[in-house]
This record gives structure tokens, sequence and C-alpha cells, in this order.
RNA sequence: UGCCCCGUGGUGUAAUUGGCAACACGUCUGACUCUGGAUCAGAAGAGUUCAGGUUCGAGACCUGACGGGGCAGCCA
């Protein structure tokens, strides 16, 4: 991943980029954990991964790589009735395509089931667990509340040897699902509700899709996870704020056990404005089809974004943007839009594409293609012109043209002059209506001294207008997205499934585009002059028709300023 | 109601660890322009939730209030 131009060179002369880093550069400068640094990533395989995650990603990453440290990606599947086989891949690879390098450590908490049997069998040797009957309804009525302490299981007393004995039942598959579970025994009066005897282990007939039914009985994320890091070696286990009341409970068995212990920091997760962030959320949109699939490209999944058109490094400089921190907040989308137009900007190559047509005939132009040299990104000279050719019969966008235009259009109108793009300008002579009154053709002049990239025009007009020739044309279906949510923050709505922003897809079956872009492949992105930035749609694009998606519009001050009048 | 965390322009983050608020996005001007884009120049916008206290000096430290978030899954 690239690092930015903030950071210098020499990681601990830098200063810090936010609070981590200075909590790293303190660990470092007095050797706490040996001057070490390494990160991990845990998700677990129970959905696809989002923009929330790609934050994570790329801090777990970026720290590694600043401080030469390493990166594992790990999951964390210890619940095998929700996670799949599908998830594990698609979360590889988006990693991947965010660029942060995790080498050969593709790890998997479900490799460590042995040693964390292992681990809680210590644990009850010491008296510090224990097997408990109780229901899951009794170990919540026995839990207490927030002002009053639980009550203690009556099995909490049970022998060392009872424990064992029962904890290997467990594990050999004698009782059913729900019939024990094996608990710390720690203080069922702990203001702290984690400390209240966790529950380590739950019985789960399942097959799980890595272990098979090797296991009926899987730990808990409070039990495992801070023992995952902690047999990963760890320095630093970077996890959200809701982890934060969990610290004293990973710290509670580390030092039980007497084992490596990692140091957990928490920082706030990431709210994006007009879209929800949680994956149960984004499982029931996926669900029940309110989008199609997890990359749909509204999604605001990682492989959306990658679907949309999104370039993993302006995801990366978004994450960078934001920057992070403990105080809950909701980010503007615009600061992602900016991240993507900033990339595409430099790096798009430009075409013209029509998404409205309306039909324009240049009464006084020869019958002959004329092939007129574009710049293909005015950005980035190197990447030279190309030809479009021009006949005396073009579409142009509907909306470049008004019969009764307000103040301030500078586009065309009846009898008004506009330029075409690298090529003439010309004058809009005759409105041509059909039966309803509809605009359906204008006929033009043009104007032969006026040819761009001659230097030969006196005139000056003040729009500049994109088309397209008729006969070479390409038709191709554009969508057009918007944001998925009418709501700022429908996570927080009564009904958020209410707030579902009903146009946010907006599809144009028949769009016309410049005759190069028939060759674009799946995945290629461009700019649509005065439209926004576009990618050849990875799903639906056939060999008959390209399909393409509106990654993000460019930014657009007329209609601002007109909404002000 | 108990415990934990947090509170800086519209938004997201900074502030050399106590020296009197900075950056980015957004917004608004103006210049330039064959993309109403980009670019360039500039502007507005917070006195740091509030009240006390410590100090020559507080956004930073202390106390209390207020506000926001999290926690009573055999989810993670």
């Amino acid at each position: 991943m690239d690092e930015g131009k903030s950071t210098n060179e020499n990681p601990i002369e830098s200063k810090p980029k936010n609070f981590i880093y200075e909590i790293i550069d303190e660990d470092i400068r007095t050797n706490k954990l040996g001057g070490r640094v390494h990160t991990r990533f845990p998700p677990e395989p129970n959905g696809y991964l989002h923009i929330g995650h790609a934050k994570s990603i790329c801090l777990n990453y970026g720290i590694a790589e600043h401080y030469g440290g390493k990166f594992n990606l790990r999951f964390d599947d210890t619940n095998p009735e929700k996670e799949e086989q599908e998830y594990v891949d698609s979360i590889i690879e988006d990693v991947k395509w965010l660029g942060a390098n995790f080498e050969d450590r593709i790890l998997y908490a479900s490799d460590y089931f042995e040693q964390m049997y292992n681990w809680a069998v210590e644990l009850i040797k010491k008296g510090k667990a224990y097997v408990c009957d109780l229901t899951a309804n009794e170990i919540r009525a026995t839990r207490g509340t927030l002002t009053e302490p639980g009550i203690e299981s009556p099995y909490r007393n049970r022998s060392v040897e009872e424990n064992l004995n029962l904890f290997e039942r467990m594990r050999k598959g004698e009782f059913p699902n729900g019939s024990k579970t094996l608990r710390a025994k720690i203080d069922m009066a702990s203001p702290n509700f984690n400390m209240r005897d966790p529950i380590m282990y739950r019985i789960v007939h399942a097959e799980h899709h890595r272990q098979g039914d090797q296991w009926c009985i899987y730990p808990t994320y409070d039990w495992a996870h801070g023992l995952e890091d902690s047999f990963e070696r760890i320095t630093h286990s970077i996890c959200t704020l809701e982890f934060e009341n969990h610290r004293p409970l990973y710290d509670w068995f580390l030092d039980e056990l007497g084992i490596y212990h990692p140091q957990q920091i928490e920082f706030a997760r990431l709210n994006l404005s007009y879209t929800v962030m949680s994956k149960r959320r984004l499982l029931q949109l996926v669900k029940d089809s309110y989008v199609d699939g997890w990359d749909d490209p509204r999604m605001p999944t990682i492989s959306g974004y990658r679907r949309r058109g999104y370039t993993p490094e302006a995801v990366r400089n978004f994450t960078e943007i934001i920057g992070v921190a403990k105080r809950d907040a909701l980010t503007d989308i615009s600061l992602l839009e900016f991240a993507i137009r900033e990339d595409l900007n430099k790096n798009a190559q430009r075409a013209m594409a029509i998404l409205r047509p309306l039909k324009v005939i240049m009464t006084n132009y020869p019958d002959q293609v004329e092939e007129l040299d574009a710049v293909n990104n005015p950005e980035n000279p190197i990447a030279g012109t190309r030809k479009v050719p021009f006949t005396k019969e073009l579409y142009i966008e509907r909306t470049d043209f008004m019969e009764n235009p307000p103040k301030g259009y500078h586009r065309l109108m009846p009898g008004g002059e506009v330029r075409l793009r690298y090529a003439y300008i010309i004058k809009c002579e005759e409105v041509i209506k059909n039966s309803q009154g509809e605009v359906i053709e204008l006929r033009c002049t043009y104007d032969p001294e006026t040819k761009s990239g001659t230097g030969s025009s006196k005139k000056k007009v003040k729009g500049t207008i994109h088309w397209v020739s008729a006969k070479h044309a390409v038709e191709t279906e554009v969508r057009l997205y918007d944001r998925l949510f009418s709501s700022e923050n429908p996570g927080a709505e009564e009904n958020w499934l209410e707030h579902i922003n009903p146009n946010s897809l907006e599809i144009i079956p028949s769009a016309l585009v410049e005759p190069f872009l028939k060759n674009a492949k799946p995945g290629n992105r461009f700019q649509f002059e005065r439209h926004g930035y576009f990618c050849v749609d990875t799903k639906y694009t056939t060999s008959e028709k390209l399909v393409f998606n509106r990654t993000v519009t460019l930014k657009e001050s007329w209609g601002k300023t007109e909404n002000q009048k």
C-alpha cells in the first residue's frame, strides 16, 4: 500500500498519524513487546466485507507496513451456523484487491480448536471454569441487571474431576445442543457483565465449513478471540469500540493461562451517511432481494464498490482521509466520492456518451465522415488522442437543448450557438416537434471556420457540449446509481427499510457511446464527459451488449446555483 | 438505574503533550478553460458541550453537570 505523503521515512521519528500510532510508538520506545509489530484482520466469514472493514484492513495493514511488521488475515470461524466457504473466498479476494499483503498467512481460528480445548482444561484444573447445566433462559435470568448483581449458578462449585469428566463428554457429543456450557468462574457481581461467569463453550451439533463434524462444542468469541491473537503473537489487537468492555475479560483469560498477552486498542467503526453498515442489515438487503447480491453497485461492500468502478487506491486514500479516532461519527459520503473522483480524474480515459439522445442534423454539412482528434485525458498528455467520426447526423444530450432556457443556461437554444466538443460551433436553426409537441430533432448549421484545433475560430461561445455520430454510435446499457437510502442515517431510523431510496437505480437501456468503446472490457473505467465516471459492468456485460455502471457523477455547479435562484 | 468510552467549524480529523485552534471534504467568490469538470487564487465558517478549579497561561490537567455511544446472545 503506498504510504501517502504525510509519512516520513523513519517511522519512529515521524509524526504519529493517529492515537494508535502514538501508542505503538511508545511501545516501541519502551520495548514493551520486544519492538515487534504484528497486526491482523480477523473477520468472521458470515458475510461480505464492507467499507468499514476496509478501514480496519487499511489501518492494520498500514501499521504493519509502516513499522516494518507483519499482517495476518485470520478467519474468526467459531460459529458454524453462520459461516460459509463463499464468504471466506470473497473475503480473501477483497483483502487482496485492497492491496493488504498477508503473504501466506491465511489463518483460521478453527485450526486452534484443539489448543483452545487444552487451555480450557487447564482453566478447569485451576478451578477457574466449570460446566453449567443451566439453560439459556436460566442463564439470562440469573445474570442480573444493570444495577443488580447476578446469581451464582448451582453448578458453579462442581469438583474439578466432575467438570473435567463432563467437559470431555460434551466434546464427545453425549449431550444435546444447549444442554450444557463451559463457563469461566469469575464474578457474578461484577459491574462489567462480561465478567459474570461468561460462557466459553456451547454445544452445537453443526457441520463446520472447515472442520466438518470434528467438533460439537464451539468456543465463544470472548473465549477464543484473545487466544487467537495470543497464539499468533499479535502485538496490537486493534478492534472496534464495542469490545472495550470485553478487554478485562480477555486480560483475565490470558493472565490466568499465563500466556503471551497482546495489547488491545479500540477505535470507532466507520459509519457512512445514506447507507447501512452492519452485516446483519446488508445480509437482509441481499436475502430479501432489495439489491442484486452482495456486490450490487449500490452496496457499501468492497465487492459492490469494486463492481461500481471504485479503485483500491481510492478506497485506501479514503481511509487515510477520514483518520482514526475513538468518538463515533457519521462520515459524509462526499469524502468517499472525493477520493474516487480524485483518482479517476487523473487516470480515466475520456469518452463521449449520450444518455438521452436528441437528434441533430447539420443541414449545411456534406455527406462525409470526418475523423476528428479527441484528447484521451487532459490530465495526462501521455494518454494521447483518438479519432472520433463526425457526420451530418448526430445525437446530442436532450438536456443540452432548451427551448425556453432560464438565464445563465449556456448550452443550445433556438437561434443559439454552442460548440460541439472537438468539432465545430453549430447554430440551432429549427426545432422539429412531434404531434405531442415534444422536441424530436434539431436542424442546425455548422460554421466550417470554427473547427477545433485549427485556431481559426474568431467566435467564442459559452457552452461546449458532447455528441456522437448517429451512424457510428454504439448502443449500450447504462446504469445510474443513486444513494441506496434517502435517510442520512437509515440505521438510526425506526424502520430502516422504509427509507430505501426507490430511485437508487435507473437503467438506461440504449445510451449511445463513441465507437471505440465497443472494445471496452469488463472492469474498464472511463469518464463520460460532462456526466461522470463509468465502468464496464462485470456481471451483465455480454458480447452483444456492454453495460456501464456509473461510478460517480462529475461535480456539477450549474444545478446548484440554479436551485438558489 | 450500574459500569466503560467519547464530546473541537456543516462533515471527518489535527493541535510540537499547557503557549492562546490547523488540515481535508463540503460551501461561497473570482480567474482560466473546447468537460458548467479539472486547475489556480481567495473567502466565509469553531473560540473547542457547559460550570467551576489548578496555572502567568487550558481544547489539553482536576471536579461536577449535560449530551452521545456501548454493555443484560450459548452472535461477533
